[in-house]
DNA sequence: TTCGATTTATGCGTTGGACGCATCATGGCG
DNA sequence: CGCCATGATGCGTCCAACGCATAAATCGAA
């Protein structure tokens, strides 16, 4: 009296998640090669087995690269949390002592936040007993919210809090972005010495003028026409309106670039582009919530493939 | 300039997770082996390469069989979720027309509720845009409510309503609950036939009658004494008591052999075991959607492995 | 147009992992 | 004690996935 019942079978597979995620993250095959530690041709072939598996085309192939069909959103919808919760529960079996529920995050720059929120919910989907606070109030205060048991995690640029577990995770570049028209957007790069002439639009919060000074201008320290703006949509409009060059993540320049007209152009100092060093660090009190979080962050993601393929030239 | 980024890279595969479950449920690497087309001794390779992936020892071995670890029930409780949501995730990618995103679901047999509502739930956490609503009150009904237009799947034992694409999917077993000490609890048989001298308690829906006294007795149709309840906890609580058989799927029961002295004897009549087979069926319309519910309610299973290895002998 | 620099796709040889078969070691049970 | 179940393992086979090298296609600039 043999059962019927089975195990539900499907073809896809884990590989295929990561070979989809990396392929449309790093927008051709040799880049996504890279991320995946694997040669242009396998990648090509395994995401063909992955189209075999998921019995439907998943990306357009130009000659510039791949651009995701609709089913493909519609994996890439769902990848990353599947990604992140198989890697959220492997950390939960290997370390089955059962830390502090609760974490208090923060990132020192809150351009990260469009990303880093998606991540959070779904790992609060995934583990419904983690409880995830953000805490943007000490975005411009890390090292003292640590110091004062305010914080439990952090995403950070630049030197990170001494004496805390740290972790190099990505990348990410500043860009500036000026009406198309502007006396600088006449080539894709400009002079920084250019810039004391116009006003620079930047976010409110001053945690990095150091970092980016130094970039900048080396030890000189030139008197810079800074308008600190709260809202990513006033920088932008201002900077469309020729009132100045805004500063921003490439994360979040990207959003702006889609509509065909958009009226801007992206520039970057002559002196080279202006990346950022991402850091996670977090008490080690945190246990395995610390990598759950690390590796759901890694999972979901830059929102755009531009994120990495305008960084390989 | 190259980016440190990387992708999170889960050492656990979909197929490690195939075999945690399979093992589970059959209870030893032989039957699970006949679950996932496979030999015993590939499942037994197969269990350890998944946990030097999970990097725990997910199993004890002992001398009957496997029993899971702490860590292994971490696993298995997450298992499931994730393998039905692949599922989900590939079946929307097969069929990418949206079909009704509601589904009226109903069982012919309440006793696989327990299972039911674990495997919906995680559908719907799965796919937020999917709601499913449970419709008991058409238990009794099922034919008519797919006619009346009220139903859009069903769970079924025996007959399904014809004219609808069926599917068979696993099957049960309903045993015979009785104390300890009651006078047919002197074996694990009994002659059905000393069933008129002993109260029957039977679930209140008598939907499937008919099926249970052909089994039990073909043509002849003696006169039992049925007395129906609407709980379970009372049709267990006065078997033990005495007052008679309770007649329940060994999916309810093992939930009440849990504890050590449970002072009841499970029972099976001495013709055969009474093996329920049970279908599912679903209106066309539902596309893509009722493979999801389906794939999703095999990858949740049966609460115990009891469900399989009772059916071993 | 022509050439070069991209891109993806593919033929080929190699290798490692996963499989089945057969066997071994262990422990409960009569 | 002997029997029967269990899981583990040695061995030979085979396929799938890899890297290397190369072809085919497309775009842009000379």
């Amino acid at each position: 009296m043999a059962r019927i019942e089975s195990l539900p079978a499907p073809s896809l597979d884990v590989r295929d998640l990561r070979v989809v995620l990396a392929v449309h993250r790093a927008g051709t095959t040799a880049a996504a090669a890279k991320l995946l530690h694997l040669t242009q041709s396998a990648v090509s072939r395994a995401l063909a087995a992955a189209e075999a598996h998921a019995g439907v085309e998943l990306f357009e192939r130009t000659t510039r690269g791949l651009e995701p069909t609709a089913a493909g959103r519609v994996l890439l919808d769902e990848a990353p949390q599947m990604l992140g919760s198989l890697c959220s529960i492997e950390h939960r079996l290997k370390s089955p002592l059962a830390g502090p529920r609760r974490i208090r995050v923060v990132a020192s720059c809150s351009m990260i936040y469009p990303w880093l929120t998606r991540a959070i919910v779904r790992l609060e989907r995934a583990s419904p007993d983690i409880r995830i606070e953000i805490r943007p109030e000490l975005t411009d205060r890390v090292t003292a919210g640590f110091e004062a048991g305010k914080l439990d995690a952090a995403f950070v640029t630049g030197r990170p809090p001494k004496g805390l577990p740290r972790e190099q995770l990505f990348e990410d570049e500043l860009v500036f972005v000026a009406a198309a028209g502007h006396p600088l957007a006449v080539d894709d790069t400009f002079d920084p010495d250019a810039l004391t002439e116009f006003d620079l639009l930047a976010p409110a919060v001053r945690t990095e003028d150091d970092w980016f000074m130094r970039q900048l201008y080396g030890r000189r320290r030139p008197r810079l026409r800074v308008r600190r703006l709260p809202i990513t949509e006033a920088m932008v409009e201002l900077a469309r309106a020729g009132f100045g060059l805004a500063v921003l993540s490439e994360w979040i320049v990207d959003r702006y670039l889609q509509s065909p007209d958009h009226g801007l152009r992206v520039l970057r100092p002559t002196t080279g582009p202006l990346c950022r060093e991402w850091s996670f660090v977090h008490r080690p009190e945190l246990g395995d919530l610390a990598p759950r979080l690390r590796d759901m962050v890694l999972a979901s993601g830059p929102p755009t493939r531009e994120h990495f393929s305008a960084s390989s030239h």
